[in-house]
DNA sequence: GTTCCTGCAAAGGTTTTGCACCATA
DNA sequence: TATGGTGCAAAACCTTTGCAGGAAC
């Protein structure tokens, strides 16, 4: 279950854009509403896709300047992605936290999130030598669909 | 402390392409010592430039069809990174198991493993609609080095 | 001798950069 | 109006593919 509505996270973008003195130009404000409509774990050419079937006159370098900035403010997240194009992924107001499943044979992604699992992460972190800030899990394996056929 | 010496690594590696069928011809070879000897997480054009500077006269394309069948063949596996080329890690006889610290001021990663972490994983998997097989988790953060300065 | 591997070069796809124009604050 | 955002096109980048020659089995 979503627990941030994405309208939140649109106001939560623009609010982060002009606390950094960042204008709000036409092709940021459509990333920005695209990615609040559309949800998160979008990558770059569908956004621009998805841009130009709504009408919007946006080149792509301004995409992906607009994303490399949001990534920057911390309001979304860079996901690498084997072999592929990169994906965002919104992060929300509270810091939103979750982690991925990916279907290895259709590419699907579904998001989760654990307690236990973040406990042991904690734990972990304070014993290393590094200063740990941030982490990320992804599980492997293929979806329900995949697994029918 | 690396539980697997790379010595083992190369033999490991040439026992999964004798047996597969492939044969072992200039370039494979070469990839695969230089893997050995290096250890894990290398990029495609690191190894390149390590071969040529030892005087091996390897393709762009061999090298990164090695590192392609070696994945494929589970000895290897391939590390997607955040804004680079994927890099490449030793994967043992024994399934050798593990994750990662990366710094992200200077991109130095660091190998650890947690049976706590592990086993909440596990318990995780067995919950989802997902057939998961495999995982990976990174840490982000600070090295001691960076630290420092 | 046949099959597979190799290097070279060219193509492919994604992301970045340069620049003149335009819009925001 | 000054600054920064924008689109377009070209470049840079990593990776894959096509092909003729050569090596391994």
């Amino acid at each position: 279950m979503p627990a941030t509505p994405t309208a939140r996270w649109t106001d939560h973008a623009f609010a982060a854009l002009s606390e950094h003195g960042h204008r709000a130009g036409g092709a940021r404000t459509a990333v920005v509403e695209a990615l609040g409509r559309r949800g998160g774990c979008v990558d770059a050419d569908e956004l621009v896709g998805a841009l130009r079937r709504g009408g919007k006159r946006v080149g792509v370098a301004s995409v992906y300047r607009a994303l490399a900035l949001l990534a920057e403010l911390g309001v979304l997240q860079r996901v690498p992605v084997a072999g592929g194009s990169a994906r965002y992924e919104l992060v929300g107001p509270g810091g939103d936290h979750h982690h991925h499943l990916v279907c290895d044979d259709c590419g699907a992604t579904a998001a989760f999130e654990d307690e236990a699992l973040e406990r042991a992460i904690g734990r972990l972190s304070r014993r290393t030598a590094y200063a740990v800030q941030a982490h990320d899990v992804t599980l492997h394996g293929t979806c329900p669909d995949c697994q029918r056929s």
